[in-house]
DNA sequence: ATGCCATCTTCTAGATGA
């Protein structure tokens, strides 16, 4: 008998599969925990990360802010936390993205959206497509910044996150018609808190990079370029308070709560049916030297699409 | 309405983050 390489009891033996193909001759779980968070370079999160697999146990893992190159990149580490497949989307010192899974990943493609040449976005299909009736793609993003000012004739880098915002939606504004039957994942770091209780305090944040209302209208395109299903505000109420990012700046990040919530899950309208749980895991900001995000937690089950 | 912290590297200073 073939062994299961993906149950969530072996999670720690290493995939006997040898290409992505070949996979589909194994049933993978249709109960996905996906989860997104920015890591703030992984070669010095490598042990919280660890920590963190070892209490949620996804079977998706998108990191943002891998903060190191291709090389770099910690293969052991994550190769004994239990994901047997990896892409990685890196470059030095700053940003990078990579996608950890318990199942097997086919890498599709990464795109430059502002052209500045950064490693920021990685698109892989997650290799369940024996299982569900469609495709399911998985992007995984960092949205830059934007600098301090919110002027993109006086901020360049507020004009790469404007251009990168509007590159996205012409993206999926074309893959919509072109992908109509996949189902598709997009979460990540995309540095703008939509909604007014997505802050810590609207008014005060109006001005500040992240907030500012010519963004929020950039991202709410992007969304409903591919009519974007917002699965944490699905779950959780638009009128609650919702935060996945406090600064390091706060001396008390728990009592003082300026948040802003700035990881996102979102779900192509096909999959709104597998939409089932959804957490913000605030215990990792607690822990020694943590990211100054938190992970986002998703759980999906695609039996219902 | 900041805070003043934390990451990286041409490394003890400056760029970057948001």
């Amino acid at each position: 008998m073939l062994s299961y390489p993906f149950s969530r009891t072996t999670q720690n033996s290493q995939p006997s599969i040898p290409n992505f193909k070949a996979s589909y001759q194994v049933l993978p779980p249709m109960k996905i925990k996906l989860v997104t968070w920015n890591v703030n370079s992984i070669r010095t999160r490598v042990d919280l990360i660890a920590r963190f697999v070892e209490a949620e146990k996804p079977d998706i893992f998108c990191l943002q802010e891998i903060k190191c190159t291709n090389d770099q990149f910690p293969h052991q580490a994550v190769s004994e936390m239990g994901f047997g497949h990896t892409e990685i989307q890196g470059q030095k010192a700053y940003h990078g993205v990579a996608t950890l899974s318990k199942v097997p990943l086919k890498r599709l493609d990464c795109h430059d959206f502002d052209g500045t040449g950064q490693a920021r976005h990685l698109a892989v299909e997650i290799g369940i497509g024996t299982r569900t009736k469609k495709p399911v793609v998985l992007h995984n993003f960092y949205v830059p910044a934007g600098g301090d000012v919110a002027d993109e004739d006086e901020n360049p880098k507020f004009k790469c996150k404007m251009t990168y915002l509007r590159e996205m939606e012409k993206h999926f504004t074309k893959i919509a018609k072109k992908d109509a039957d996949h189902h598709k994942i997009l979460v990540g770091d995309l540095n703008i808190a939509p909604l007014e209780t997505d802050v810590w305090s609207h008014k005060q944040l109006l001005k500040v990079v992240s907030h500012t209302p010519v963004e929020v209208e950039a991202l709410g395109k992007v969304q409903q370029s591919y009519n974007w299903l917002d699965m944490m505000r699905h779950h959780i109420p638009p009128e609650e308070r919702l935060y996945s990012w406090w600064s390091y700046r706060s001396k008390d990040w728990r009592k003082n709560n300026r948040g802003r919530r700035l990881d996102h899950i979102w779900l192509s309208p096909t999959m709104k049916p597998a939409s089932q749980a959804l957490k913000v895991y605030e215990t990792a900001r607690d822990w020694t030297r943590p990211s100054d995000h938190a992970p986002v937690i998703a759980e999906l089950d695609l039996d219902l699409v």
